[in-house]
DNA sequence: GGTTGTCAATACGCCACCGTATGGTGACAA
DNA sequence: TTGTCACCATACGGTGGCGTATTGACAACC
């Protein structure tokens, strides 16, 4: 952090950062799980032993932590950011939807964490997640004229599609299609989930 | 299995069967999912040791799999078998939605298992499970007259609210909703995946 | 050139689980 | 009454993870 660290980008440097853990952390968690991210086969993918790690951290739990904390932060800014930009509201959710079909790797560490929602670092930081998406679709779905309680019910309805679709895709191989045919199943999904034009 | 048994049902009888620690390994992963379901907490569960675990069975995921297998048997029984006799097509699909929303062991099994599917006895066993279900709702919408493409689309994204509801209802407590609510919902839902009659 | 601070290796104790080996016990049958 | 068999207890060794304590290496700075 203080030194100036020459933009190496994150090649071999011998001595480790915390960040550096950060990154491994979150890698791994996006491969293999939340149940992966333990510190001795971590130490070992980054070719130390785990006397490193309790030096810059004081337990698995806190590395968890401030790795998540990290994912929080980046997921904002990949999607929904962006999407602000859009005026017209029937537009935005599309690219919404769009955008979302295309976003990979965010959605794994998501889906992940989905499934370890009973750990107490996890379940906090989904429910903060979880609930500012599908109040950003309320209010979108809101502009479209939709009463409150449609829209909500719309809202929770495009969200646990959102959820559901990403089991089937990375945990159903049998359910896996080819590209054109998901974006078909993007397109139809789109059509079906957001008003006609009136 | 060869002695009569007098139908005490299940409690405490001191000599235990194989399908008592199938039962019982049921319950426990319906409450606490399949990392839970581990020999010795279960045998300290029924108030034994694992001594007596190893005689039934072989291993852990011997049970596991004995288990799964006893839970396709007794799903498939719960709900599919009994719509089918419901005629008309349209009717068939909304019950099947209310009848779903209302069966609960089976789901929470079925969202535990969900979260488990990188281990080998259970994936195979969900990707059955699934695409059945998935088939069962494609001849659904199929014999509504829907073009097979948007047939299979529209089954897919049925399937997909069905696994996202589960996980918003059983994971994220800030999203849970109270009786009425969740009726409207699910009527939402059915209606706005259920194409209108002609 | 010694001191300090930063990162890392080693070695240890702890816990929870798996699976094995072996011996015990009670009910039921011969 | 005495076996036998079905079920269970006990004790053991192995694995994989967590966290601690102690010492070592090396660079920066004074």
């Amino acid at each position: 952090m203080s030194a100036v660290e020459p933009l190496s980008g994150k090649t071999d440097k011998s001595r480790l950062s915390s960040s550096d853990w950060e990154q491994a952390a979150l890698d791994l968690l996006a491969e293999q799980g939340v149940a992966a991210v333990a510190v001795e086969p971590l130490a070992r993918r980054l070719g130390v032993t785990k006397g490193s790690f309790y030096w810059h951290f004081p337990s698995r739990e806190a590395l968890l932590k401030s790795a998540l904390e990290l994912w929080e932060k980046q997921d904002q800014e990949a999607v929904f950011d962006q999407i602000d930009a859009i005026d017209d509201p029937r537009e935005r959710l599309y690219a919404l939807f769009r955008r979302t079909s295309r976003e990979i790797r965010s959605h794994v560490i998501y889906s992940h964490l989905l499934k370890a929602m009973d750990q107490p670092v996890v379940q906090p930081l989904m429910e903060r997640v979880s609930t500012r998406r599908v109040n950003y679709l309320l209010t979108g779905y809101r502009s479209l004229g939709m009463s409150r309680r449609d829209a909500m019910n719309r809202a929770r309805l495009a969200y646990a599609a959102y959820i559901g679709i990403l089991q089937m895709m990375l945990q159903l191989k049998t359910m896996r299609m080819n590209h054109e045919e998901y974006e078909a199943y993007v397109e139809h999904i789109a059509d079906t989930l957001i008003p006609a034009a009136p």
